[in-house]
DNA sequence: CATGAATGAGCTTTCATTCAT
DNA sequence: AATGAATGAAAGCTCATTCAT
């Protein structure tokens, strides 16, 4: 059934994030599934084939979060709070898993899958950018697909610092950072509203 | 001889970019450094024990070539500009060493010495913001640190995004894309020369 | 049905051929046959245990050939010249499934079978030589059973030196190794026509 | 030291022997040379790696117990007599191995080498041949080279026969199979003393 | 009878680390 | 300080065999 794939590709992301790339083991993956060692082979030909699979789950999550967390009705200020926000708290959450998914399909062959994953994640954001295009609540001669990106790599890398040697950031730290981030965000696209 | 333990880094370094963390073998390193297997533990205590030293050199050279480019003279959005397509060549030349070292530290003990090294490269764009908000050239509200390291995630990153899936991207594409994030962050500093 | 029994026998023979005792699996076999996985183990319990079956296959075929190639009614002298052709051709085609087989029958338990497996093909050069003898052809003082032994074995050897390192040899060189062999037989039969 | 290079010769025959190609583990092969599991992998690529080796070694005891065992001023009839007695003993004592090392190196790419190797000791033979030839004590018409190799594939096969399913065989049966393997040589090569 | 997903013991091979020289 | 042969633990992967359907 698909349901050993799918308990392994979770246990996988579990023992990745807890363990990192090299120090997980297969054997922890599949105890960790519930399966045997040479279950995990039947679904994936190799430690590394299991990492796209990981990548799109990771993907399909931030998505989910993310629609779920944005106000798609909201002021588009607002909707860059939110976006701040829940990159934040998705980065935290996943940039483990990303990294090492990232490491994963770049010693394998399968690097070029990895644009190809991540895209949907940048088309949510530029759609949110074109709207405020249309409404005009933002420099309308900014190129959407473009500044999704820089907007997303600036707010995982700042994220990132914030998580990096903190791991218990105090909340006010944390709400200063995304306060910074979105600032320089609406500044840099010129936001009306 | 010091001699040995700089060959070892810089064969390290060498090895690391061309191969990865995993596939680097300490055999690898001595042979390319040209000393024996055993020479490797005389300086480093372990193979992550490297990490560190090459961290340091990576961001020695990394400060040593954006001093050389970026222009103290020049005018605060040429310097923004220099400062941009300096860190695009950098991250090409060592945004896979600096990650593995990253990785590399996390799976040790000597992750917290990763703030340290880094700072100076933060400290060097922050003064130049400094000076910036002195001429009042930018938003002087700004904090210049905080300023300083988004925008070198934001680089860093608008960087990797580019040389991601085409190793030798057009020279049109690549200035496109340093253009796009200079002007980004300009307008993200309000800048006004 | 019998059908599948004898489709994983020929698929065997065919695999255990190809990539020799090692390097065959079951999932070869099966797929080569067209059955399922666990139905190998409804015929045979266990990897070995085909082997008995595969060398009763394979001297059926052999005896098939060598029966059909010597002409009962040609002069003793001919039929030598055509046993040691047909020994040749069938040695090219099954020494490595013959190997195989024995090695096969040899870790396991069931190598006693072997000689029943092949004492029809003994049987079938010592009727011919008993003939001789009857009609004093050869030396009548000689062992038909023996001689029948060391003649197989001769003539197998021979062909497997002469296939050893040449896969294709040229027809010349076939024939003089044939003939080489025959004469060897005959003076060793003292044959006197 | 080559010390230990040939201490895992030496154990790889014994324990190929006992045990066969695939039974034999690298394990098995180590603890009985005494020496660490990597150790192998220092003086031999493969598991595979070491059946040249093995065959060297097995055909340089062979050729030295044959040079010793036949007398070099004996008559050539009883020369003869000492070859198939030696070939007899050899056969019992290296069957298995020759067997195993001929399946070793066909599963590798080393075959080629086989040919090599085993040349002294068709050289060996044909030389008794030759000195045969030149007192007129055989066919002079004959082959040496050509005769020798028969000769020896003929004793082996004798001898596999023999020792196949009886392990240990009574010691007349063992003459009387030597007996009628070196009269089948002798009439076969028309000895004349 | 037939299937094929699942199992898990066991293998070869790798490579960081050690230590006698 | 330098060497490099030796070590041995550890991990990825294979595949004969089983069994619920």
């Amino acid at each position: 059934m698909k349901d050993k794939k799918q308990k392994l590709i979770e246990a996988a992301i579990a023992i990745f994030t807890e363990k990192g790339l090299e120090q997980t083991k297969i054997s922890d993956i599949v105890k960790h599934a519930g399966v045997a060692q040479g279950t995990f082979y039947l679904y994936f030909p190799s430690k590394l084939a299991i990492m796209p699979a990981i990548a799109e789950e990771v993907v399909k999550e931030i998505l989910a979060v993310a629609k779920k967390e944005v106000n798609s009705r909201a002021a588009f200020t607002e909707q860059l709070n939110q976006l701040v926000e829940v990159s934040f708290t998705l980065t935290n959450r996943y940039s483990e898993v990303i990294a090492l998914t990232y490491a994963g399909l770049a010693s394998s062959d399968y690097l070029t899958e990895w644009e190809t994953i991540y895209e949907p994640y940048y088309e949510f954001v530029a759609a949110i950018l074109e709207e405020a295009i249309q409404k005009k609540e933002m420099d309308v001669t900014l190129n959407p697909k473009q500044m999704a990106r820089l907007i997303i790599g600036l707010t995982e890398s700042a994220a990132e610092q914030l998580y990096l040697y903190d791991t218990k950031p105090s909340q006010q730290l944390i709400e200063e950072q995304q306060q910074a981030t979105a600032e320089f965000i609406k500044r840099a696209l010129r936001i009306t509203i």
